[in-house]
DNA sequence: TTGTATGCGTTATCAA
DNA sequence: TTGATAACGCATACAA
């Protein structure tokens, strides 16, 4: 693992440094024997480029930025793995930062990977972003970017993302076509597009059942902690009463099957719920939950591909691309109240 | 945003490149005036110093190379939050390397940290590891290195872990204290001196208890999916059929729990399980999980202060530490057998 | 106090 | 077919 170099090749075998890099490229301008030679020199003592020179002297560094809001998240720990897989297989490394859900973390974390003369970033907005200049500076610049599951469409950005509309469309017309009527959505802040689109697809799913939409149904957390039975406690304090919850988030979901079950409502008899989460072990929670889950490793190896592709064509325009992945939708234990329900 | 170098900046002021580099890094030897023109400048134009080339002189990459098993997974997932945090703070930078439990891989991710000259190296063993002639090569070559949590004693290197040992007794003591005595071990790959570690803070609190080891209760799992069903059958065929299950992992606890529930077997009241997880929400499984968990974001940080502090000093010898943070148990449900339990 | 030259590892340009 | 040289951005030994 000694750093050795070119030169070290060059003086061994009584070259100079130019020869031996075309050799080791395999340059038509040069010949057999001397490519042999080598190679094979190279090869014994182990020669490694140095990526930092190259870096240096092209303008690629093989790097990817990816800034994440939090990694210790089952989304983005499972995306971050679909990400540096596809990034291990071309050759790229993955340098990780977190915004912490800040604005201000989010722009310094940008100006660190461009300091760092990344080669492309993989971005998923903080919740607290709303102002977008930063993104569209770098993006003018020529920055290859790819923003993934929170992005956002005034962009103009390639995306990938899973389908929100329509998972919180079949979560939320499972409950309609199981009799609820008084569908509480618990859902994550409101600035990401993730929120607008499930509060979509939950409105879409309301009107095709004919149900009114009700604001008052729709309460807004943080990703902060023990924030649900609060949430929860108002909801419940509606008139009539929801039948049914569906939330956004891991964390929502959790903090709403506690909360239900510590105040003895019964679910799904009572309130049925589904999580559009991507915990584990939703089936061996108590009650199990029913959960729309996003394909999270694939969005992550999504995202990557498109970003490689981007960062090796960089001459050629750009061409903007928006991946939409299904969603899925499980249910889990019965939750049908009435058999009737139109 | 743009790439702006000191040179921009030197002919910007009718200086020296090498003059605008010392009043840049507050040189003695430079005319305070000098020092203020340059830095308003550089404010001005906005430069950063490109990490790139600093790292090709030879100083300091300030980027930390993080290899871990598997990014998606709780216990990772937290360390690198925790790694991440600090390194943020210290003005490091992170980059991920996944080994997916393979030597091989471990190898080559090793290879490549060094090749992209990282300041130092945070590690976690795949489970296919038990040559350590490649740590051992790099750390003698003075490589800084921090391993945590998946570590080697023979090592002879700064290591963070949870104490494994104690965490296991602890667990194993209170299914002892609860009159259970045929307590069936299920763990992941025995190389690992996690899992040495937990079977021998499993013995010692059989011994403790006067209760014999018996091999048979003992069971090696992988990290690979759906594999907890056979090992359950296989020690539920034992006679006599063991009373208590203490796994090692948050896949095999939750496979475990799920094969029992399965089979028709009762938590606590026929078989008492605690799990060795850092999963969310075992107080909502049905039913819920007695745990012993690490403190897995606490082992990142200090794994990575104790990183940058050897990093810092490299010049002085480096002292060799370890650091064993408590593990805690959380006991859940009502696991009392046989309330006269000697 | 400031400028010039050199080198880190590599590739590209130009010469031989 | 091969070699010498410059350049990428920066820091530093040495000159001035």
């Amino acid at each position: 693992m000694d750093p050795v170099t070119i030169k070290d090749i060059a003086r061994a075998l009584n070259l100079s440094t130019s020869t031996v890099s075309r050799a080791l490229r395999d340059s038509y301008e040069i010949s057999p024997e001397t490519k042999r030679l080598v190679m094979e020199y190279a090869e014994k003592i182990n020669y490694r480029p140095n990526p930092i020179a190259l870096s240096l002297k092209g303008n690629s560094s093989k790097a990817l930025g990816v800034i994440v809001p939090q990694i210790a998240n089952n989304f983005f720990s499972q995306a971050i793995n679909g990400i540096e897989a596809i990034a291990y297989n071309r050759g790229y490394h993955v340098i990780i930062f977190q915004t912490h859900e800040s604005y201000e973390r989010e722009l310094a974390n940008m100006q660190q990977a461009v300091a760092r003369r990344v080669d492309g970033l993989l971005l998923s907005l903080s919740s607290e972003t709303s102002d977008l200049s930063h993104i569209k500076a770098l993006h003018a610049q020529g920055m290859p970017l790819v923003l993934f599951d929170r992005v956002a469409d005034e962009l103009n950005v390639s995306q990938v993302v899973a389908d929100n509309f329509t998972g919180a469309y079949a979560a939320t017309a499972h409950l309609l076509s199981t009799g609820r009527r008084r569908i509480a959505h618990l859902t994550i802040p409101p600035y990401l597009s993730i929120t607008q689109e499930r509060l979509a697809g939950y409105r879409a799913a309301l009107d095709a059942y004919g149900v009114p939409f009700d604001e008052n149904l729709v309460r807004y957390g943080t990703f902060g902690p023990d924030e649900a039975d609060q949430l929860v406690d108002e909801l419940l304090a509606q008139s009539p009463r929801p039948d049914a919850f569906f939330t956004a988030s891991d964390r929502l979901a959790l903090g709403c099957l506690k909360a239900l079950r510590e105040r003895g409502i019964a679910i799904p008899e009572d309130i049925s719920l589904i999580g559009f989460t991507n915990l584990q072990a939703a089936e061996m929670l108590n009650p199990p939950l029913s959960t729309v889950t996003q394909p999270a490793q694939e969005i992550g190896q999504l995202a990557a591909e498109r970003l490689i592709e981007l960062i090796e064509r960089k001459h050629k325009a750009a061409p903007v691309s928006t991946v939409k992945l299904p969603t899925v939708l499980t249910v889990r234990g019965s939750s049908q109240r009435d058999p009737a329900g139109s």
